[in-house]
Order: structure tokens, then C-alpha cells, then sequence
DNA sequence: AATGAATGAGGGTTCATTCAT
DNA sequence: AATGAATGAACCCTCATTCAT
């Protein structure tokens, strides 16, 4: 049920290494995503991204000219590479899955989106931190995700939902539900940047819950 | 089902109230609490903090001495006054949902925690960004509710366990699960900052998902 | 050869009781001269002053109406009183002294003016301190001791000169020879505000150093 | 008598020039130099210095990181280079002087410390202005003016001694008398910090009043 | 490309002073 | 007379950013 492939996860490490960058330049972006995760952006000064990347101050300034231009860098990739791949990603999926039961699509997106998550903590704290402050970037990010997966997703949801499988609520509110718990599962690592979970195994949990939570109402 | 009772939502507001502040001083931790839950802690200065208050920058630190001060004195109610009041809440319905069964326990506490969230947005946004560049704070809160909380309710659990109603898992992990859920339910409130919410309405929802989720297994 | 009269050394805290001061100014005063003396003039707050003196920092300006003013108030005494009041001391020994020799008249004044160091500590460093910043102070000062005091003793030590008990140099010379080694005596004790002379023996042990260093040249 | 010589005086300025600092940053310790001295450090501000400086007040904090930082860079060199310099010129003058009579030993360290305090007028004013409110820098001073220059003066004043030229009193003593002479003299130039001293001249004046209050009682 | 000295605006904070109570 | 909340200018210091080397 659960699977030890690798899809997106290091999607955005990649980024960091197929852009025209000098390794010093690496550096500064990596230390960014250490500081702006840990201390948050404003409390990360230049000078803390110099030292911890072992850098002159003005070398932070060479290929980004301000502080919100590396932060930005450091963001991009979530628009221009992660969720463009994670569509393509699902596509793949669907014609491999394509006979498999409503529980197994959900193993395999559970186990997925926790990998992802678990993946790429330090940039998801530095997302959320920056949605509260800029709420905008919410909507941005969400429709980015609604645009790109719910889109692939709906039809096989759909032919789930004929099948009896599962219940008959609009795919973006079943998307959100299992976005939610998955997301509550890993909220504490997250925040604590610490990866203490077993994947396959809160997979395994998760699935359960969901599978149940999402079968059709008459079952009951 | 759902109730329209106005248990804790306010308990914070009210704890700006019973200090022996002046009313610039109440002012002052007001702006607070809109600027840190909105531009976020670093990115506020004192100088936007007393233009909000429509109070001179000398005042603003006539009560408590420094900024971080300030964000303690927020923040010091949740743990001196929501958490506690919480604790009472549940155990007076305890006695008044003696009889009842899973489902409309799982209403009232779903109830109960969403109006909780969304009166308390702004607070919530400050703890969660403050959680993300000192983790240990999160522990803290958890563990705070984890021990007022989870003692409290555990017995109310086992209870519809041993009536078949409810799955057999540690009542931490089911409460982490209502918990996620709600949570996930009303986060994009949350974070916009928006109540768009629909409180009577999303409890039914959630209610369904949660009754069927959380289930005996046996049930399939 | 030494005396326990006491002349001089408490003018100043005479003229504390003397002026129309309520308690609570007096306090503030009190409080002034020991902050003065120990931190500075401008190392200490107004704050300073009013927890020192148990009093409000509305009452700090009640009497003077700036911090500068509090200082002037301390200051005033010494061109108002203390020197006045000096000439007037060395008048009255002069009548009294008539026929005793220069070593007599060197252990009175050595004495004397030991005693006015030491019990006057706190606001000679004070003025220390004052003159370090307004040097102006320092010949304002210097000037009406020479007014007051030369003037007095300049035809006494004539008296010892044509005696031949007293080196021919000019009145001011002399007494500013005298003033500092008195001066470099009693040095350590003021900086430290510690009083750990014995004034008696110390007197002994300088006018033996004077008396020997301002006899006459021929004598060697 | 007197001599052309310049032992100290500059090692202080020359100590501005050894530390690896910018033109800029030893503008800034000038301008500390000058304002501390007479305003006071309390009464300086960073502005103060910049302007003086020609200089941004961040380049204040470039090489120093507070304002007590600066202070303490000035007052360093005193410590360890001052001090022990002073001890070696000491030393070699032993030599030189062996055979000389005490009142020329007198003329060499009273010409050498005037011109030592005369040259140094500002560092000394800002000596003088800590002291008052860190009484511990007085003892820290003076022990290491006593470690250093007394354990090496103390067999030369016990041969003039032997040799009945000197009154017999401790060598701590006896150097007190001669500090305390000199720097009453020079101590009206230190504070008003204007050159109006003659220093051959005063050095003349002084040597005849100290070699007589310090020859042997006998003679009287 | 890389450095780090230099900048000056702006940060948090303290302060002397005022004034309604 | 006495209080202490309120003020806002000025303080020390940090910051993102620039630029000569």
C-alpha cells in the first residue's frame, strides 16, 4: 500500500541547483531558507545569511539585489517547478492506478503529499509565515494547487463517486477534507522541524480514517 | 444540534478588560494584537503601534517595557485564562451530555472549538507565527490543552468506546483528529482573516465526517 | 596641634534645613547629591531621583523646575555660603592665632581644610565633575576662594615671611601649594567616597611635608 | 636640569596608529577623545561623535559595537601600553642616573610625569570623569602604576636614603607627596585643558619645594 | 565575482518635562 | 503639595543596501 518512490519531494532542492548559480550564491540561498524558516524574515538580518554562508555582505547582494528578492527566489520554484511537476506527477498516476480501488488512490496520495510535506518543511514554514502577514500569497498558492491538481483530479474522483466508493461531495471539498487531515498529521513536525513521523505507518492511519470518513453517507 | 452559546470566545478580549490598564494602555495592546496578527512581531514598530492607539511612543511602553513585553502580555491570557475556562466549559457539559450520544458530543465540541477559532483569529494568526520561529511555545500551548483537555475528556471517550460508538484510539489521537479536522475547516478563515465561515453550518459537515471517520472499524 | 572644632564641613548641610523645603524636596535634594556625586549628572534619570527619594516625578520639578536646577540648587550653597562663611572662620582665627607660629597657623589650615574635604565629599565630586565638562565652573570657583580667602590670609603669611619662618613666594602660590598636597592627601578618600583618613595623624604627617617644603630657601 | 626629552606622551597617540583601523575609524576615537573629555561620555552622543568625525553614525559601530566599546578602546591603551612603557623608561633612566643626587632624580620624574600628564590632558580629564562614577577604576590604575613604576623606583629612593638625602618615609609614600605636588600643579591645565604651563619652568619650582619638604627631618 | 567599509534611515527604548487630577 | 500618566524628542544601535577596491 504504501510506496518508497520519490516524486516531488526534491523538487525545489533541484531548483536550487539547476539555476546559473555560483556555489557562494547556493550558499546564501540555502542559509536563506535555514534563517528565514527558523528566525522568520524579518528577524533574519543580511548579515546572519553572510555569516552562515560564509560570505561577505556584499556577495548576498550579487545575484538578488534585496533581501524580499532572495526571499522571492526562494519562493518562486513553488509556482514554476513544484506544482507544475506534482500535476504531472498525478497525471502519470492516474494512468497506472487506473484500476485500482478509491483506497488505493488514497494511499497514494496521502503518502505523496505527507513526503512532500516532510520534504520541504523549511519551506513550507517560511510559506506559512509569509501568508500571515500576506494573505494574498494564500489565495495565490491555493488556486495554483486548485488550478493544477483538482483539475486532474476531479474526473478520477468522479468515476470513485459512481463507483459507491466514495461520498458525493464536490471534489474541491473532499481534496480540502483530505488536504486538512493530512496537513494535521504533519503540522507538528513541521512547526517543530523535526521529522519524527513514520510515514507509511501515519499513512497507513490516515487512510483509514479518510476511507471511512469519506465513504458515502448511506453506509450508515 | 448546534448550539449558539458563546462559551470562551471572548475570554481573551475580556482578559484585556479586568487588568488595571488606562484606557491608552487597553488601546496600545489592541493595536498590538491587530498589527502583530497581521504585519506579524518584527515587521510591527512601536512607532506603527502608537500611531494605531492614537498615543504618543513614550506610552507604549508605560505598561510594559519592551515589545516583546507587549507580545507576552497577549499572549500570557491563553495560558492563564482560555485554557483554564476551557477545562470548566467541558466539564460543565460534561453533567448536561450525560445522556447523549457520540454525535451530539462531537457537535458541541465541534461547535465549541470553531467559535473558539474564529473569534480568536487574530490571536491564533500571533501564535502561530510566534510557533514558527520559537517552536518550544508550541509545546508549551499543546501541552497545556493536552493536559486541561485530554484529562478531562478521556473518561467522556471511553465511555462511547465501550458503547461501540467510537473507534477504539487513544483519546490523545482522536482528539488530534477533531482537532486537525476543525482546524483544516477553519484555517483559510484564519489565516485571511476573513469570517466566512458559516459556524452552524460547518459543524454539520464536520460532524458527518468526523462521526463516520471515527467509527468502530468494525462497522466496514 | 589638632582641634575638633567644627567649622566648615557641614555649612552645606546646614543649608539643606535652612531653606523653606518641605520634606519630600529636601528627600529629592538628598536624593540628588548622593545620585550626583555616584553616577553623574547625566547618568542619572529623574526617575533615579524620585524612587531614591520615595516621592512622585511630578514632585522633582515642584520645587526646581529642571534637573539642571536641582543641580544649580546643590551647587548654589558653595558661592553663597561655604565661602562666605570660610573667610569669615579664618578671620576669627586670625584674631585668635595672633602670636602662634607658621606651623600652628599650617595645622589649623591643613586641618580645617581636611575636614571640609571629607565631611563635603559627595559634592566636591560634584564639582569634579562639573568642572570636567564646564571649566568655566572651576575659575568661578577657584576665583572666590582666591577672593575670600587670599584676601584674608595674604598679610598673614606676610607676617611669617618677614618672621623668617615662611619661604619668600607669592600668597597664592603658597596657599596653592598648600591646597594640593591637602588636596592629593584626602584625593584618594573623595574619588572613592571612602573615609578612611584619620585626619589627625594625616594633618601631623602634612604640615611636617609643608612646613619643611616652604621654609625659607636660605635655610639649606 | 630640565630635559628635551619625550618618553610617554604619545604613546597613547601613537597607539591610535599601531591597531589596524580605518582613516575613518580613527576619526571616530579622535572624536571620542575630544568630546568625552569635554562634554563627558554620558553627554556625548553618537551624533555628537559622527559629526565630529565626519563620519555616518553606522560607521561609529563599525570596528566598536556600543558606545562603551569606544570608551573602553580609548582607556586600553592606557593598560597596555602606557603603563608598561613608562616602567622600561623608568628602568633605563636607573642607569643613566646612577650616580646623580636625588635632586636631579627628583627633576627627571617630575619633568617626565608633567610632561606625561600635560601631553595626555584629555585622556586623563576622561580618566578623572570614569573614576567618579567606577571607583574601581581608581584601584585598577593606581595598582598597576604601583605594580609597575614603585617596585622599580623602590631601590633608588632606598640609596638616597643610605645616603641621607631623603627623609625616611615608605616609598609609596614618598611617591604619593611627588604625585600628589605634581599633579596639583598641572591639575588647573588638565581641567581648563589649555597648555599654560612652562614646564621647565614649574619642573624648577617644583623640584626645590619637594626637595626640601622631602630631605631627611634632621636638618630642621 | 567577491569583498567589507561605509551609509543613513529607521528600529526599540529612555528621558526630562508637563499637566489633569 | 503631590501624583503619575502622558508626551515626543533624542538616545544608542542595527539594518538593508551601495560601491570602491
Amino acid at each position: 500500500m504504501t510506496q518508497s518512490r520519490q516524486p516531488v519531494e526534491d523538487a525545489f532542492a533541484a531548483s536550487l541547483h539547476t539555476d546559473d548559480l555560483t556555489d557562494k550564491q547556493r550558499a546564501v540561498l540555502t542559509a536563506c531558507l535555514t534563517l528565514f524558516s527558523h528566525k522568520g524574515f524579518d528577524a533574519t538580518s543580511t548579515k546572519d545569511i553572510a555569516q552562515l554562508a560564509h560570505v561577505s555582505e556584499g556577495t548576498v547582494y550579487k545575484k538578488y539585489r534585496s533581501k524580499q528578492g532572495l526571499l522571492d527566489a526562494l519562493l518562486a520554484p513553488l509556482a514554476t517547478v513544484v506544482v507544475p511537476r506534482l500535476a504531472k506527477e498525478f497525471m502519470g498516476e492516474v494512468v497506472r492506478n487506473d484500476s485500482t480501488d478509491f483506497r488505493a488512490f488514497l494511499a497514494f496520495i496521502v503518502h505523496d503529499r505527507m513526503t512532500f510535506a516532510l520534504s520541504n518543511r523549511q519551506l513550507i514554514r517560511i510559506v506559512i509565515s509569509r501568508v500571515l502577514s500576506n494573505p494574498q500569497l494564500l489565495t495565490t498558492v491555493l488556486s495554483q494547487f486548485s488550478d493544477a491538481i483538482t483539475e486532474t483530479i476531479e474526473p478520477i474522483l468522479k468515476r470513485y463517486q459512481q463507483a459507491g466508493q466514495l461520498v458525493d461531495w464536490p471534489a474541491t471539498k473532499i481534496m480540502r477534507t483530505i488536504a486538512s487531515t493530512v496537513f494535521g498529521t504533519v503540522m507538528p513536525s513541521i512547526l517543530l522541524d523535526a521529522a519524527t513521523v513514520d510515514i507509511d505507518f501515519a499513512t497507513d492511519e490516515v487512510v483509514d480514517f479518510l476511507a471511512k470518513g469519506l465513504s458515502p453517507a448511506g453506509r450508515h
